[in-house]
DNA sequence: AACACCTTTTACTGATCAGTAGAATTTTTT
DNA sequence: AAAAAATTCTACTGATCAGTAAAAGGTGTT
């Protein structure tokens, strides 16, 4: 009877449309941020009703959350899929770099730095906070990795740049220098990773790929 | 008929409560944030009731624009007190220390990073935005200074710098050094103030006060 | 002690918004 | 083309919260 042919078949219809109402989501949520988006936004904004974006996610939360863990999801294939020859400092870079150029075309700031309730919200949900987890680890790999080969300052703690570096691909900085700024998005990339690897002390020459 | 002696009495007194309303906002919007902190929230911690502080301050947004308003006029007093015979970079350092304390202390990130909302209210208010204009100015002045005297470097923009700078006092980082690092305050302080001056990367020596 | 002023209490309005129910309509399948 | 499914639309509930009104109770002034 062609069950499981129809079945698979509306599935993947109703996946599509959960894609597009993530995107619709990710866009709101980086244009208004979380409290001011409503559910009737995202639905108009995914060209579908209210009550039909309910029957994809269950709850405001539920659907934010997704959002994020689809952000984390990309950032691990991001660092996966790195030239392996990339020295380990290359590699932070090359991610923030990318963390960044996210952000600038609309996509969102990757840590729930926002309101302690959002950062609540996450912690609440496991399928969030493992992959937060995973992440965490790899990034301390490549961190410790990097000290030891000097291209990080061996005597700052690792949990004390990873944090820093964290905070970096939600910076407000970065809005600034494009408001105010009226910068190129790749000359904001190109500065705040300036910024962040070599502060803005004088008297510093970069490293860059002295593996 | 000590009509001006009761009034002034009076109005100390009202002063003094303003003073506690200011206070009580300031905790509860560094707590929940702006949107989650209610007037009854605010009223509760004041020890006063809602009316009442509907006496003081016209509505929500104008009672937090008051309380980002004397942050900027403290921070201002600040740089005002700082020692004349300190370096431009010596006096950058200190400000964005006394701000990060001011924050651990259960004090206000600084700046309204937070919500796109509430940069827009603040917006809207000319006495807020004439008093960031001028502390904006004054710092201007501070890093080119800075930047002529070899302190900072010479070659990123001004507005480069002071964006990240404005960015460290409400920095994320803050909050996860203290939650899951587990650091003492002063090594928060330390650690942040390394990181936005030197960065992170290795092969960097500290030029202090080298006027 | 009487008065005037301020504060508190209680209770309300009106708006917004998450989440839902059920009828009408469109699309998909057969 | 008819049947079956999902989707949309309209309208609703219930909760929260900013802001207000008006009566009741204090507090200090004279």
């Amino acid at each position: 009877m062609g069950i499981l042919g129809r079945l698979s078949f509306k599935d993947q219809a109703f996946k599509l449309r959960e894609q597009a109402v993530l995107d619709a989501t990710t866009r709101m949520l980086a244009s208004k941020g979380f409290d001011l988006m409503t559910m009737d936004d995202v639905a108009g904004e995914a060209g579908i009703s209210k009550p039909s974006l309910y029957k994809h996610f269950k709850s405001k939360d539920e659907l934010a959350t997704e959002v994020m863990i689809r952000l984390l999801d990309d950032a691990q294939d991001f660092l996966a899929r790195q030239a392996p020859e990339l020295s380990p400092l290359a590699r932070l870079r090359d991610l923030l770099a990318w963390a960044l150029r996210v952000r600038l075309e609309g996509g969102l700031p990757f840590l729930p730095s926002t309101s302690p309730q959002v950062r609540a919200m996450l912690t609440r949900s496991l399928r969030y906070v493992s992959r937060a987890i995973k992440l965490h680890k790899m990034l301390q790999g490549i961190v410790e990795q990097a000290k030891r080969q000097g291209e990080l300052q061996a005597d700052m703690p690792t949990d004390v740049i990873l944090y820093s570096y964290y905070s970096r691909t939600c910076d407000p900085a970065v809005e600034y220098l494009r408001v105010y700024g009226k910068y190129p998005d790749e000359d904001i990339v190109r500065h705040m990773l300036q910024v962040c690897f070599d502060g803005m002390s004088a008297g510093r020459r970069r490293a860059d790929g002295e593996s």
